[in-house]
DNA sequence: AGCCTTATAATTGTCAACACTTTTGGGGAT
DNA sequence: ATCCCCAAAAGTGTTGACAATTATAAGGCT
């Protein structure tokens, strides 16, 4: 985690520091999609100046999780349907794009190794602690460095938080087994095509899960949602 | 242009404001890529304080057109052809896709219209003033607006810096145009498949061309570029 | 009662000063 | 002469106060 443990010790900038605090509060859902971000209460939780709070949040805003108008109190995105669903195509896009650049470039050592943990991750453990993501590791194998910050940097956080939602379905892990160990074998047999195709339509289906699953009113925030940070 | 007359009477933060200008001294090579960005200097140059310097210095981190390193000076990027190349295909990725949501989304009407103007533009001239750019205009038919804001967004801003020095090459107008009109032709016909194809072997075609035009030593600043900003 | 106007409070934007880090330049030892 | 160490300078990070703006609540009018 984004060393919540405030050490305080290293040579890494307040602001960065805060950065991390309140992404953590938006993952833990302190900080619920549509509440404000209060500038002055968060610098005295965190006991420190409104400066790099407002770096913090100005960096927030930079990737779209909280909105940002001049003088109005910043609110953690609430995404609506629509929003979830554009997220989804452009996920869409840039990690078939990243899978088809993995399927041409993945030295065979790392596609072995990344079907070996595939395997042993859904058998149940890997060495402790050591949890599998399959997309970052298809995304990292494509080795173009702006598509990887984007896909496992701004993205990655939006969908974090709608990823609880649809987490506890266990029926859809084996699926989703099957969808990976399917474009795994795409990637070792070099077929860029097909191994784009299947991560486009896999994740295409899982974005429609998500979408079943997210309730009804999404966005608009004139109901009674009116929580304030503390 | 941003507004670079500083009239300043809108309700336009001093930080917008400055992200606009300093975003016009990268255009007009007055910060070349390589050169520091000083807070103090811009800040006395603006007549802000530095606060706002700050922010829009951030804010250009986030779309990541200045370098970002906590207590070191920061730096225009000065794009490797590597990163370069990373960018296209980034473009080839997203540009290519909004062209397949174009194909199936946009309006008949639309379409025509685009047509029209590809046309026109090729000719010479639309109504005065009036710039034609192909990609935006199929970018936004995607329907996709967190795609339209990458694209027209953070991308743009990055490939602005190098547009220039391919710009002037007219025998690659002609080329430009054929390969748009085929796209339209796709688009026109809801080839989605093909519209995709066809706009990702036009921008790779386009990266590869730039490529070729952008001098050797791209990035590493250890050689005699130590300018300092005014 | 309901609605508009007005005063108050809460919040964000801006500034100038201070603290910390890096860079730069000079002096002494090897 | 080269290298290392140290002090001064430049630059970034942080802070608390002040200004500008928006949200909130009270009061008067229809």
């Amino acid at each position: 985690m984004h060393e919540s443990g405030n050490g305080g010790r290293r040579s890494e900038t307040l602001g960065d520091e805060v950065f991390g605090h309140i992404l953590d509060l938006i993952y833990n859902c302190e900080l619920e999609p549509g509440m404000v971000v209060n500038e002055s209460a968060l610098a005295g939780r965190f006991g420190v100046s409104r400066g790099p709070i407002r770096e913090a949040i100005r960096r927030l805003q930079g990737i779209q999780l909280v909105s940002r108008e001049p003088f109005m109190r910043a609110r953690v995105v609430s995404l609506s349907k629509q929003a979830i669903a554009e997220l989804f195509q452009m996920r869409e896009a840039l990690e078939g794009y990243a899978c088809r650049l993995a399927a041409t470039q993945m030295p065979a050592a790392d596609i072995d190794g990344l079907i070996a943990d595939l395997e042993a991750a859904r058998g149940g453990l890997l060495p402790s602690g050591e949890r599998f993501d399959f997309h970052e590791r298809v995304v990292r194998a494509s080795g173009n460095s702006r598509i990887i910050d984007t896909l496992c940097g701004d993205l990655y956080h939006l969908l974090r938080i709608y990823r609880r939602i649809s987490g506890a379905v266990p029926e859809r892990h084996e699926l989703a087994f099957t969808e990976h160990w399917q474009i795994s074998r795409a990637i070792k047999a070099r077929d860029a095509t097909l191994a784009e195709s299947l991560m486009r339509s896999h994740v295409e289906r899982a974005g429609r899960h998500v979408l079943e699953q997210v309730p009804e009113a999404p966005a608009a925030g004139a109901d009674g949602e009116e929580k304030k940070a503390s």
